[in-house]
DNA sequence: GTAATATGGTTAATCGTTTCGTTTGAATGA
DNA sequence: TCATTCAAACGAAACGATTAACCATATTAC
């Protein structure tokens, strides 16, 4: 493992010379800048990032925080993060907190110690760790989901305008028995996807009873368990909106294992539009979330937090950027079958 | 941001002794521990990894380069990576080559240059980049795929076998007219694949024309491209052997846009299982990739390598491990159907 | 009583860069 | 001709940790 100064050594120039032509910074003659790096490729010299981190105090690596890799909503969202990074020359460090509070605390951390230039979250918790953080003016980005309270740099959805056009989609299609399977209701994502279903049920004057109201935690088993328990109601109804992919796809397999047939005798209309929907029957009535310029945007908005940490302006980028969703009509979602509705 | 130097002054001690409780290495009296954490307890200090890695030389940090992180099959694998890690006290960073073997050399690169420990890499190209990395030595474990003539670490599945089991279960069912959709033959899982279907088709006797065997990417477009050309094939098949997830969700697409009902009309078998394959109708048959243990395998296989990269007896561990798949039999697989058959 | 040995602490060099301040030597000006 | 300027290269001090080499004091062995 070569060093700066085998480099100098072996073209005969000083350190601080074959920093400035790694560089580029300082003014390097021609001759030198040759011998420099002919030198570099004769021993195939590889500058180590690690000591020029701790020298300009930057390590150009970013911290990436997520509930669930195997979401397909958070890896489009890397996807867009790991673009924009890798224009600006960061790298990416990613910890999968699997929705625990305590281990996403730990993750955040290490990436701390680590000095990561900043971190991009979709937290799992009450913001113990995180207001660490801020108070630090550590460079954080929120997406998906911001704690209760909280106002600062972030990138989320229209979690409730989205809402309103799913359960207005629904009520258009004559359903008046219509359930809910709402997400973590602690974080504004699952808190706004009910407001905006209940806003527009309200509207049209339709009742959401409790037992319509099922909480679930975003995962696929709450989905399924609570799908069950909808469909087994002496009275189901007649469509059921899920509030995320995980839980739709539950959801889905419980109404396969009823034998309950989508959208024949209940519709379905799910948040999150994936790859896959339109590859099985039925292909799903979704919403579908701008993931990938989600991650795009965040990692944007911290980059410039980045640079403009040093700068005593600061503080420029402290909204919460919210962008548009789209309602993709498919196919499980059907007005209700009267026959179904009579049954009881 | 404090150094270890201002809680030594707070405590009144040297740095040393600091360095010492951080790690605790040297044994150091009650009474200094306690001047010590309380200092740092004070202070909020966090020891910075960035200097303390470039003096101990080791990042505990990772690397992963996967193709496709949109893939489940490689989130999952993902999972597996980073519990390992985070049991061992690394971090990991994660690149996305989109198999493109430019973007992934430029990708270890950069991860060499971060002095990352070692490198857990599904390859997307030859292996040019690799080759460097291996010739110094650099701790490297592949998984999924190896490029052809590889010889090293490695945890891969028993794809030869698989295939077989897949081939056989469809001539079992009475099919005599069976596509293959391949992936990129350039690399050991595509090779292999390919290679096990024929293998049983032959010992079967049945033939494998060249209008059979349709050379996808891996990705979905080709897929759902190499699906359409097959169905609208004037003899098409009665059973497609589709080799990796992403291909299987384009061939669905494909035939849910030919309005062809599966199974009745073709059956479909896919490599690659998935959440939501049991969601949907029809419930895919299967083969089933044990992801997450390949991904738990390989750090394992690539932590220890890195351990032992220090003792010179090295070289321990530069066998290719294979994992046992398994195929999960649903309802996507049928006899053929007569009148179809006899069709054309 | 003195040497040997723990025990528990300090000092200072070091890891591989960057960068500030300085030196060098050639070009310019009066 | 001799000061003055300027570009280009250099030397050495950081960055924040670890750790080898040392040193003081107390305990033990004989």
């Amino acid at each position: 493992m070569y060093t700066i100064r085998d480099i100098a050594r072996l073209a005969n120039v000083s350190t601080a010379t074959v920093s400035g032509v790694i560089n580029g910074k300082k003014t390097v003659g021609e001759e030198f800048k040759r011998r420099v790096l002919n030198a570099m490729e004769a021993l195939d010299y590889h500058p180590d990032q690690v000591a020029r981190s701790l020298k300009v105090r930057k390590t150009f690596t970013l911290g990436m925080v997520i509930p669930d890799v195997t979401n397909p909503f958070f890896t489009d969202v890397m996807r867009g993060v790991e673009d924009e990074a890798r224009k600006g020359g960061y790298s990416v460090i990613f910890c999968n907190s699997n929705e625990d509070p305590e281990l996403e605390s730990q993750y955040l951390s290490t990436l701390y110690a680590r000095r990561v230039d900043g971190v991009i979250l979709s937290p799992a918790g009450a913001l113990a760790a995180e207001e660490r953080l801020l108070r630090r003016r550590f460079p954080l980005v929120f997406f998906d989901r911001v704690p209760p309270g909280y106002s600062g740099a972030g990138v989320v959805t229209d979690n409730v305008g989205a809402s309103r056009d799913a359960a207005r989609h629904l009520i258009n299609l004559g359903h008046t028995r219509i359930a809910i399977i709402v997400g973590r209701l602690d974080m504004s994502n699952g808190a706004e996807r009910l407001e905006g279903f209940r806003q527009e049920l309200l509207e049209a004057g339709l009742p959401l009873p409790d037992e319509y109201l099922k909480r679930g935690n975003f995962k696929l088993e709450s989905g399924y368990e609570k799908g069950l328990e909808l469909m087994r109601l002496e009275s189901p109804p007649t469509a059921v909106f899920s509030c995320n992919n995980k839980m739709t796809l539950g959801l889905m397999r419980a109404l396969g294992e009823l034998q309950i047939p989508c959208p024949e005798r209940v519709s379905v209309l799910g948040f999150d539009d994936f790859d896959w929907t339109s590859s099985f029957i039925p292909h799903l009535t979704a919403i579908s979330q701008p993931t990938y310029e989600m991650g795009r945007r965040a990692t944007e908005i911290l980059l410039r937090k980045i640079e403009h940490d040093k700068d005593p302006a600061g503080m420029v980028e402290e909204q919460l950027i919210v962008l548009p969703n789209e309602l993709r009509i498919r196919d499980s979602t059907a007005p209700p079958y009267p026959v179904c509705t009579q049954r009881a």
